[in-house]
DNA sequence: ATTGGTTGCTTAATCGTTAAAGCAAGGGGG
DNA sequence: CCCCCTTGCTTTAACGATTAAGCAACCAAT
């Protein structure tokens, strides 16, 4: 490995002058920067991230928290979030907490033992991970007031919501995953605070709530919103073993726009995050913190978009007495 | 932060004890040992990554190189990765690809920019990354010369193709992405080296591949055996377009058991990875071409397993016969 | 009593970079 | 002509660990 040494002697200046001319840090003249320049490139020279670190405190490196990375929604963050990173000449070390606050806790500290420069954080469902002694962004949801950025998921889910009460809906079942989950739950709030005024709505929850939304479905529902593209490719299935049509007798929603749900069969209407914008706020995020220059706003909000597919459509009923006309 | 000076003057030795004691490599004896362990305990003493790292050129950070994150099956590959590599007190920098050669290139520079002590790469399709500085594991598929280790591929082909062939289809249409692939040349190779005999086989690639196996489907075929469950859940999607049912009219395989496989409808019959054992060999090859003591068996195969569920059945024709009898 | 080996520790150098402090040379203003 | 400021570079120390070499003390064997 070339080092700032040989340059340094190669040209016969002192190695401080070399840091200088590369980093522009000192004062060194326009003409001996440009020899400097050529030289390092020459020679292959690439500093030492180790050596830069020891002396400065600073790695580069930043560490990525994540709940679970065989979740599908998950890896695109965290792709969005490297390419970010990337921009800004940062490293990306991902950790995945598997499932648990404990491993939450323990991933947090092997980054800090590597000296990461400052940690972004999907939290755990349900968890708030313990302040640090580096600089931390937290993308959760808006409810969670250790929040630093997250997509509206209450306005997501008043958008998908919207849409089944203007194509007619007046009977709906609300299907979540865990109850735990902040972010569950405030997509849930987002969908009752439009569906509340004259809509029948019913909440389930967790493996029990497919059959119950079947029952439902057959006693009047028209509609079926979930939380998560996953679970309503679950209810799909499960429709479709109790005979129920999507969308000819049941609209169903997902959310997260997973890579299948528009390939799927009816393609599914979703609710998309917009990953990149929300990857791109987080790591302004973070390196404000750790820059510390500029008071950084947290508790940003990114905006959903609602896609509508195939899986949604006007209730039957409405059809039949449109044809009736 | 609490460095091993701290340690040293605390207890009244000199800082090479310490590194002495803590790393379990000079001569020290047992009762101080005891001591500063202690004592480092105490101070909440941890090691400086980057010092450690300029001293001895390691950084006891690995580099992994992803074709793209967003395919849901590399997220699992990374996952069991960073498991392995958790174990060997080993950190990892995740890199993306992002689809292009020339990407894979940046990727590779970055990471070893940083200071990686070994690569793991799943390279994009059809390429082979040029050699580097450090040692470097790859995971393709058998065919690869470069491959160091990776799922039976072929055999897997194989599996599903002798699953097929049993239950009793004769007209079969294979159905596969990218003919760049190395991989899916190998999972198609192994399929048709079962089916070669007595059985009329189609091979379609390809977005037109679709349609062409619909066609072949209604002049005859009975089953279609894809290189992945993305296409087969997209595959469903148009056989339902045209009216064909899965799998009284035709039988449809994967490949890969992603997370959506086994709750579609009906349940894909698919072939999975055993990505654990793959993930623990590649940083087993990794860590032991870092460490260079013995010499590394390379071009490992891992079995595949064939998984069976609704999507595969009896072809009707032998269903329709059955029934006379 | 001398030699030789072991044990337990210290000294000092080193990895590659950064940064504060210092210094010589030149220029401009009074 | 003297003083001060600026420019362009050097000197030196430091970051926190590792490690080869050295040395004193002790024990055992000749």
């Amino acid at each position: 490995m070339v080092s700032i040494k040989e340059i340094a002697s190669d040209i016969g200046v002192s190695t401080a002058t070399i840091s200088n001319a590369l980093t522009g840090k000192g004062r060194v003249s326009q003409e001996l920067v440009a020899r400097i320049r050529e030289r390092a490139e020459e020679l292959g020279y690439r500093p030492s991230v180790a050596a830069r670190a020891l002396k400065t405190g600073q790695t580069g490196i930043l560490g990525l928290v994540m709940p679970d990375l065989t979740n599908p929604l998950y890896p695109s963050i965290a792709q969005k979030l490297s390419i970010e990173a990337d921009k800004r000449k940062l490293g990306i070390l991902i950790a995945d907490s598997r499932g648990s606050a404990h491993e939450q806790s323990e991933a947090i500290r092997r980054l800090l033992d590597r000296g990461v420069d400052g940690l972004v954080v999907v939290p755990q469902k349900g968890t708030t991970p313990e302040p640090v002694s580096v600089p931390m962004a937290i993308v959760n949801t808006a409810s969670d007031p250790a929040n630093s950025v997250s997509a509206d998921h209450s306005g997501g889910g008043a958008l998908v919501a919207r849409h089944i009460s203007e194509i007619g809906h007046r009977k709906v079942v609300i299907l979540g995953g865990d109850e735990v989950s902040d972010v569950q739950r405030d997509r849930i709030a987002g969908m009752t605070s439009v569906l509340a005024e004259d809509i029948e709505v019913d909440v389930f929850w967790g493996e029990a709530g497919f059959g119950d939304a079947v029952r439902t479905v057959q006693s009047g529902a028209t509609a079926i919103l979930t939380t998560s593209d996953l679970i309503a490719l679950q209810m799909r299935t499960e429709l479709m073993r109790a005979q129920i049509q999507v969308p000819d007798q049941v609209s169903l929603t997902g959310f997260d726009n997973l890579t299948f749900s528009s390939i799927m069969h009816p393609a599914l209407t979703t609710v998309a995050q917009n990953v990149d914008e929300l990857a791109s706020r987080a790591i302004d995020i973070i390196s404000a913190k750790i820059s510390g220059e500029t008071p950084v706003q947290e508790g940003q909000t990114v905006p959903m978009r609602l896609v509508v597919r195939q899986s949604t459509s006007i209730p039957s009923q409405l059809l039949t007495r449109r044809r009736r006309q």
